[in-house]
DNA sequence: TAATGGGTGCACT
DNA sequence: AAGTGCACCCATT
């Protein structure tokens, strides 16, 4: 494992998306898939709305590799770099997913007209996702109107500390390197300056080595606990948050924050609710053949426990990852 | 039609690809096909023999175009340009085939373990082709004996009057541009020179601008109307041919070339017997819908006549095969 | 399948 | 980020 490697949830792909462009983006947890034919509208279900179009490169039974359709004139287009390597671990009886090389040589603009676009949608159909479809209606529609697909849920803080602030912009590993100190006088620089500074994102067309920015998701738990059921994926365009729900999401964060760096604490579960794609999770985790255990169906699809890398390292004695998160001193 | 084109009769493809490099070569009669499946498996049927493997470089319904197979390493082997464009027309209800940039970068050799050559010869055993089966097994012992697969029947003379000689190596276009006394005082020439004077024929991994060619089946008709049931594809090597039927030849090109160059003469007819690729001609005309022709049914092909291989050694000025044969001297 | 040229998805090897 | 054989496409006239 030479290249560094971090694992994400697909149902926090943006953050994923926006923040590893220099690593492999292990997609993690991932449903069980039927066949092979149930994986690529899957990876589109998650891509489409963040303006990636893909196809696939080459595959065979026990793997297929993705890569940005082309849709340009003559060498307009470099050839993109981006690629989803999916292959089938044996040993585990199940796909991995991997993002390769997360940047692009193009922009990312949702095109509801896309060939592969079209295909997707008769899939939904034929599978009678009408929830997806719905889904997808909303993206079209915003598409049409020009406004931003995904909600744009970070913010950039120009108060100086943007490095600092940026040790929160991980999963866990990152984050054990810091002094809870630090991090803790970071949230608290952060929060007083929040509301005042706001900058543009910058294009994710172009990589970005240490993207200056600050995904809300990390901290947004305002709905862990409502019913799965009931969430609405086709929710319009999102509103500001207010300044006090702002604080309610500093104040999850710092105490999110405090429960990963205690090493004493025996839970993992990061209660994720991101809704960065404004994910379902029924479709994400329940779509397959494979029943969910009595456990799974027990936990609300947005409290599903996701293991923190660093967590995964030190129960299976993985030294080599152990290594490279430069943790080997802790304890 | 820009690109001046010639029609030649598959049978005599040999001589169409030496001799017809600057030109669209356009592959006449062809056979009815039922499918298009069966048209990829004729066409490797007299292509490969010629060392050429063959595949798809785009096909529709309407199309299929073929390239020569790569099978080199990494750009050892540029691309070759070598093309046959195979189209469906729909005015005449047939397939028209035409070779396109008649020349190569890269050796022609026939090569049985290829992994074409093994599904073409599974197709074969699936038609119950037993005739064509026999052939190969054929070409393959040839080919591992490191003998010619092709019956080498040209020749060349050192008269000095090698390009007066070219003017014959043509269907019907060319001949008419040059006058007939010219051209049959070469004849004359080249009659008395053709056991004495050999001259080693450019490899055809090249382009040849002007090959210095003389192709004898231009005129051999010896056999032309034995009965084509008895023909044997398989018969072993052949003897060098005795001087009265060598005189025959001659005296047949002799007056086919007049017949060439008459512009008087409305017969296109070329009464091709060539056995280049050993041919069936069954298999060529008769192996589909069509019906054969009354006038291909009188001939008969087995006895269509083979030109031993020192002969064409000494044509071809093949040294390493005539020091195999250790004739060098022989007249 | 009007004729004729090319792009590229993607599974075979 | 296998390389390529092949076919589903599209573009132009
Ligand atoms: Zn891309
Ligand atoms: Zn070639």
């Amino acid at each position: 494992m030479k290249q560094p490697r971090a694992k994400w949830s697909p149902d926090r792909l943006s953050d994923a998306l926006l923040n590893e462009q220099n690593k492999l983006i292990h997609l993690d947890p991932v449903p069980l898939f039927a066949t092979r034919n149930d994986i690529k509208p899957w990876l589109q279900r998650i891509f489409f709305p963040q303006g990636i179009d893909l196809v696939i490169e080459r595959s065979d039974s026990g793997k297929i590799i993705f890569k940005c359709k082309k849709d340009c004139g003559p060498d307009k287009k470099f050839s993109c770099p981006f690629r989803i390597r999916v292959t089938f671990s044996i040993k585990l009886q199940r796909w991995n997913f991997v993002i390769v090389n997360n940047v692009h040589s193009h922009e990312l603009k949702f095109n509801a007209s896309s060939d592969e676009y079209k295909k997707f949608k008769k899939y939904l159909v034929t599978q009678g996702d009408t929830q997806t479809l719905k889904f997808f209606e909303e993206v079209e529609y915003k598409s049409k109107m020009n406004l931003p697909i995904l909600p744009q849920k970070t913010f950039t803080c120009d108060c100086g500390l943007t490095d600092e602030i940026d040790w929160f912009d991980v999963v866990l590993p990152r984050a054990k390197t810091a002094p809870v100190t630090t991090a803790t006088t970071t949230t608290t620089k952060v929060h007083k300056k929040r509301t005042t500074a706001t900058r543009p994102v910058p294009s994710r067309a172009t990589p970005v080595q240490k993207p200056p920015v600050i995904d809300l998701d990390e901290i947004d738990f305002t709905d862990m606990f409502t019913d799965p059921a009931q969430r609405d994926c086709t929710a319009s365009s999102p509103s500001p948050p207010s300044p006090a729900l702002r604080d309610t999401y500093f104040d999850n964060f710092t105490q999110y924050s405090s429960l990963l760096l205690d090493d004493t604490a025996t839970t993992t579960a990061t209660l994720s609710t991101d809704l960065d794609v404004c994910f379902n999770p029924d479709y994400i985790f329940n779509s397959q053949i494979e029943p969910l255990t009595l456990q799974q169906q027990q936990m609300k699809p947005n409290e599903l426990p996701e293991l923190p890398e660093i967590e995964r390292a030190l129960s299976q004695g993985d030294d080599q990852y152990l290594e490279f998160l430069n943790i080997s001193e802790w304890s």
